[in-house]
This record gives structure tokens, sequence and C-alpha cells, in this order.
DNA sequence: GCGCTTGTTAAAGT
DNA sequence: AACTTTAACAAGCG
């Protein structure tokens, strides 16, 4: 699930891989994918090469030596993967770009809800988005400008990117446990502390997941997303026990703004 | 083989 | 009019 964490670690491994190579051909196997047309996104990367990446929010940048940028966003299910020969592509790499020196980058993309295209300008392109500040920049002050003014309840508000930028279902739901806020409180309605708590769970559990590459199965025994079920679908194993890692009570299972959430009712105030 | 999942956004609702 | 809520999108997987 390509929330920040994921893609700071895409944006690394691209920065690794990819860069300073020229581009000798682009595969791309579906158009819909694509927000430039196909024969210009052509034109404008044969010959060039990648210098540089920058992320923000579940956003990533590739610079080129040219005056636009590559813009990768990553759906629901995107990654990257970088090989050599023809027989090791990648299951669902819909977009390719190779290398001169014989290498490929794959855009793998299993349920096509991925975007890459260029932009001119990323900071006119965040602004058209309506994209907020990086999760990992964002100071308490910019997040409680926000959190003050919307009268919603405090997890689809999180996940709006034009809140903080970065924050997807499970990282919210880990930032609210963390925080001891419920899913369902009110934005407009948290005292200083607790939105103080909250801009406190941002940085730690997106500095732990980055950290951890977001293999969320190393992550500490306090975090929440242990309960959590990645193999089956959460109905199936609804009275099945989760114990809070902190009360060792039973975490509650519900729908909050349309998305399935994990919280405890005795670590969370409403 | 139905139903669930993910992020974003257009459409609907207030 | 501005803000909030909901549903649709694609498609793999349990």
């Amino acid at each position: 699930m390509p929330e920040l964490p994921e893609v700071e670690t895409y944006r690394r491994y691209l920065e690794e891989t990819s860069l300073h190579q020229t581009l000798t051909h682009l595969y791309v196997e579906d158009t819909k994918l694509l927000t430039t047309d196909e024969m210009t996104l052509r034109q404008a990367l044969i010959g060039k090469q990648f210098t540089g990446t920058r992320r923000v929010g579940k956003n990533l940048f590739v610079l080129l030596d040219a005056p636009y940028v590559l813009h990768m966003h990553f759906g629901m299910t995107g990654s990257l993967e970088y090989f050599r020969d023809e027989e090791d592509t990648p299951r669902f790499a819909r977009i390719v770009f190779s290398f001169a020196n014989g290498f490929r980058l794959a855009f793998v993309c299993p349920r096509k809800f991925e975007r890459i295209g260029l932009v001119e300008d990323i900071e006119q392109h965040l602004l058209k988005k309506k994209i907020a500040r990086d999760g990992l920049e964002i100071t308490e002050h910019e997040l409680a400008l926000t959190l003050k003014r919307r009268n919603a309840l405090i997890k689809p508000v999180l996940m709006d990117q034009a809140t903080v930028a970065g924050l997807g279902n499970w990282i919210v739901d880990e930032v609210l446990f963390q925080a001891g806020v419920h899913p369902e409180k009110i934005s407009s309605q948290l005292s200083d502390t607790e939105i103080s708590r909250i801009h406190a769970a941002i940085q730690l559990v997106l500095r732990t997941a980055i950290a951890e590459e977001a293999i969320y199965r190393r992550f500490p025994r306090s975090f929440l997303i242990h309960a959590r079920e990645w193999d089956v679908s959460p109905y199936e194993n609804a009275d099945q026990h989760r114990d809070c890692p902190r009360c060792q009570g039973t975490i509650q299972i519900s729908t909050v703004g349309g998305r399935t959430t994990y919280f405890c009712e005795t670590c969370q105030s409403v």
C-alpha cells in the first residue's frame, strides 16, 4: 500500500538504480496510465537522463536533464522494479524505461490506478492538486490551523492530502492510536494537547515506517498495525480477538469515512 | 465467484 | 457558495 513510507522507499530505490543513464526506449502497455500524451512523453524522455528525485506525500517527482519533470503516483498498488533481462520482467510491468546500460526500470501497476506523466513545475502541480505540506515537514502550527478549521471526522481529515500529504488508511489508524484519539472525533473539537499528540504521532509513525522500509512485520510491538490481518478480509475474522498492544483489550473494526478502521475503544477517547 | 481492498476524485448531499 | 460525505473507478486476490 503505497503511502508516504513506501513512496520514500521507492524514491531511494530509484536514486540507487536509475540515475545518470540515457533513456533509450519507453514501453507503454496502457495509455490510461499516462497523464501526458504518449508521443509527447516518448519524445520528451528518449535521450534524456534521470538526474534526481523529490517526494511530496505519495507523489514522486523524477528530475531530468530537461526543463520538465516526470511525475509518478503509485495509486493503491503500484511499485518500481529494476531489472536487466527480458525474462526477468516483473508481472504488471505496464510502463518500462530502458537505459543505455541494458538495464530497465518497471513501473509496476497491478490495478491500473497508478499514474505517470510530465509536469512543468513541481510547486505549480502541488498547488493545482491541493497537496499540503509533507507529513515529515509539517509543523504543529500548520497542522493545527487545518484541524481546528475542519468540521469533519478526524480520520478522513487526516487522510485528506490537502491537510497533510502522505497519510493513508493504515497510517491514520496508527497515528490516532498512538495519539490516543478516537477516529470519529470531530476535528474542530480537538484540544491543543490532542493536536500536539497527533503531530508527534505522525512523526513517530512515518519515521518508524521509513526506517523499516515500510515492512510492517518489523514494526515495534507497540504498533496497532499488528492487529490488522493483511491476508484475509477483516469481516471474515471479525469475531477473532485482537489485543490492543497497550491495554490488551479487543481492537474494534468499523467503517469510518468509508474505510475499514481499526481502533481501541479504551485507549482512544472520543 | 462474490466481496473486499487500496487512493483519488467526481458527484451528491447539506 | 462552501464545505462534507459518498460512491465509483480497476482488477487481483482470498
